[in-house]
DNA sequence: CCATAAAAATACATGTGATGTAAATTTGCA
DNA sequence: TGCAAATTTACATCACATGTATTTTTATGG
């Protein structure tokens, strides 16, 4: 299992986050329309076809760091601690989320452009939100695997569609509104905190 | 006031028709992506041309009717009524969307289908869920001007995120998991409580 | 160190969605 | 009927995306 990456994958990893990089500048610097896959090929010094074998299409070059953050998410999920009652579950897998804000003030920064720019352009924003759905729904299952007997399948769909439906809008309604990035995380917590109170009044009927 | 449509209009509005009743019969005969829109615009008998001034896409071909409804319950948050709370203001608001499919049967059948449709593709998927979003946003905005001094806009997003969250993925697990258009409701019903439990909780502090 | 196989990048061709432009047609109205 | 405006159309064009065959690069075994 002591696997060294090896010239091959290294080079793979190295090609992908070059078109990633000038992908990202070059959408920032002249937009994203106006940027073509066959300009992001040619700064990356690969052909435009080779683009497509790295992602499936123009909008997944930026969503693809997002759909790891996703996963880390999903697995947080399928560990369950002892004492942890499902919304506690729940509030802990989705705080994750922003804690890599909190990490590196630079990759923030990075995060916050990529974050604009996808939710300013239609197709992004539509792309990025089915991500979001397909993911929800594999955390609803993973909710309810690990919690069977407090939550049944639409009960867990509920609580992970609430939790996360309520921290999207407030988060973007926030930005649009010109909040900070603090600001913004701070919004989607108590966005989160309402939709969690809900779950609670469901998994924890009457004392 | 009293506008008789008029030739035009009501050509426009028997094209527009045409249109989507062929999409619609193409997407089901053999498949969304296998129909290009040129085959379209042939079975309504316009030119390929004029179908992009009609849609803006191949995908708001089956989107264009959802868009009225959903301006349906952007009006129904509007009118809140004397003694509603905001909760229930967006449980009634909420709640319009499903008396659409007790009306009629027929029509019933076909939301259906093309509902399933919709979420079968991923493309589709994608722009619907859109739809939805930037509706949810016209939703909180809307739902903070007429409960101003319950909630603020944050809140008012998160309520409207939660609500809305919750029904969207719990309906479409239900529709996954093979359960009938009425389950199907129920199961929206029941997510949708859920995160309403959470709203009441925040807008009725303490007694 | 070379030969061979596997993997990746490339060139090339093709199809479809989407848009701009200008000409032709249809409709509304005097 | 005749004119003006709205609408449709044909034509050209571009970008995204995919299939296929060829070339280049990397890995491995003798």
């Amino acid at each position: 299992m002591g696997e060294v990456p090896g010239l091959r994958e290294r080079k793979k990893l190295r090609t992908r986050h070059a078109l990633i990089a000038e992908a990202l500048r070059l959408f920032l610097e002249k937009g994203y329309e106006q940027t073509t896959v066959s300009e992001i090929a040619m700064a990356a010094d690969v052909s435009t076809r080779t683009f497509f074998s790295y992602f499936a299409s123009k909008e997944e070059v930026l969503l693809y760091n997002a759909r790891e953050n996703l996963d880390r998410t999903l697995r947080a999920v399928a560990e369950r601690r002892s004492d942890e009652s499902p919304a506690d579950l729940l509030a802990r897998a989705v705080g994750l989320v922003f804690t890599t804000f909190a990490e590196d003030a630079e990759v923030a920064r990075e995060l916050a452009s990529i974050n604009q720019l996808v939710m300013s352009v239609p197709s992004l924003r539509a792309q990025a939100l089915l991500l979001l759905f397909d993911t929800q729904r594999q955390l609803a299952d993973a909710l309810h695997r690990v919690c069977p007997d407090e939550l049944d399948l639409i009960e867990a769909s509920a609580a992970v569609g609430a939790v996360i439906g309520a921290a999207k809008l407030a988060g973007f309604v926030s930005l649009k509104r010109g909040d900070s990035s603090e600001e913004m995380v701070e919004a989607c917590r108590r966005a989160a905190d309402i939709a969690l109170a809900g779950v609670r009044a469901v998994t924890i009927p009457e004392p």
